[in-house]
DNA sequence: CCAAAAGTGTTAGCAGTACACCCATGT
DNA sequence: ACATGGGTGTACTGCTAACACTTTTGG
């Protein structure tokens, strides 16, 4: 089925308007004690050096999902990361060349399996801490405000802080991640409690010797689902 | 800016494939004791004869929301019910004709409102219950069961039911529709308890008298929120 | 031996659950 | 008078929150 407009500039031609169609993905992650998200600084217009969201648009044959995750293989290297869908952003207007629609991810990983790189299209790729935003392009704070407040409120029914460590992990580490989430400190005792009555850990029975201090017990996720939800 | 294509039967053109995005919505209401929602039958191909959310087309300078409250409009013939978005689907292939992206909306009304006609493009419109759906035309039935499991999560930490009852409402109606919704019986006093304590709902004064028995105390939702988030 | 994080139980309060009878009305 | 749903309190149980000391290591 070929056209006859295919050898023009714009050869992809419908009947009505069709917007685009864009993932973004908001990827946080927990460093130096703080939680921070990744962004990229915009090497284009519009925007050109304003910061925006890992993300592109969608290809006309691509899932949704694969989309974020290609996007964000292309950004940061890793594959295999938690991936969520956020919610859709399509006010019109927000992205000022045409009508684009965005769907936004919510995804966490480890600082350890990172190893962000500045992709084709993107001047520099940089984390930010969540307190400390730059300028932000199209309405990407407002789908940052989204996922942070979606990532702390899940905390409270799900496991799904455990992805932002690694594999295996201290208890103090796990405390510290859920800390820094809710920006307070927790009570060691009630925490250790809580955390081995989910039934979503287990001792591997290794200890980690870190730093002039008593050795710590290793834990791992029980189970491959990447997160659960509780009672 | 004229385009020299504008005067054939596809006149908008891109430089790259776009999908075309539209909204479905599930509107939930309680019928006959039971949880039902609206479908329309399909007037067209493909799926033609098939069930099918309501739904439509984004135009290309209208938000996303109002493009799902303007569908439900023109089906239902009801404004200023509750609409959450839900989720965006797009599986490549979901739809026959062309890549199609639908942001599905959850909704929510009382029966009373709702006075549902046949729109333009569908050749009828009806309520089904829950547990008995018709087959669904695209991926419609997925979309349903991510709309059921979140309105029924949503139970536990949400005053979300009660967008299902008219704007005045007795207690032992708040009980039914909660009761309908978790398909299981609940206390008495302990639902009436737990209701009074949430500090959402405040008695009118006035009594409603239905049938041989004690009259019911009438009460309304303080606060103009739409829906409120629980501890 | 000192500093630092790991590890460990008990108690008190509160929220959720189970449970039974009288009240006001229409027929 | 009877059938129907409206309206009310108490006791138990299980989860949550507060709280301090000993252990093991590295320096």
């Amino acid at each position: 089925m070929t056209d006859s407009r295919e050898d023009t500039d714009q050869p992809y031609c419908y009947r009505y308007p069709h917007p685009a169609v864009t993932t973004d993905v908001v990827l946080f992650t927990i460093r130096d004690d703080a939680l921070q998200l990744l962004l990229i600084e915009r090497g284009n217009e519009p925007f050109k050096g304003s910061w925006a969201l890992p993300g592109g648009f969608v290809d006309i044959d691509e899932d949704l999902d694969d989309c974020a995750a290609r996007e964000l293989a292309e950004e940061t290297g890793v594959e295999n990361l938690y991936l969520e869908q956020l919610g859709t952003f399509g006010r019109p207007g927000r992205d000022p060349r045409e009508r684009v629609i965005s769907v936004a991810y919510l995804a966490l990983a480890p600082e350890e399996q990172l190893s962000v790189r500045a992709g084709d299209d993107a001047a520099a790729a940089a984390w930010f801490p969540v307190k400390a935003l730059p300028p932000l392009a199209f309405d990407h704070d407002e789908v940052i405000a989204v996922a942070h407040r979606r990532l702390i409120s899940k905390l409270d029914y799900s496991t799904i802080a455990f992805q932002l460590l690694p594999e295996t992990f201290t208890l103090g580490e796990l405390q510290q991640v859920y800390e820094t989430l809710v920006d307070a400190e927790i009570d060691k005792r009630n925490f250790r409690k809580w955390a081995q009555a989910l039934e979503q850990i287990e001792a591997t029975g290794e200890l980690r010797r870190r730093g002039k201090h008593r050795p710590a017990r290793v834990y791992r996720l029980t189970g491959r689902d990447r997160i659960a939800y509780l009672k």
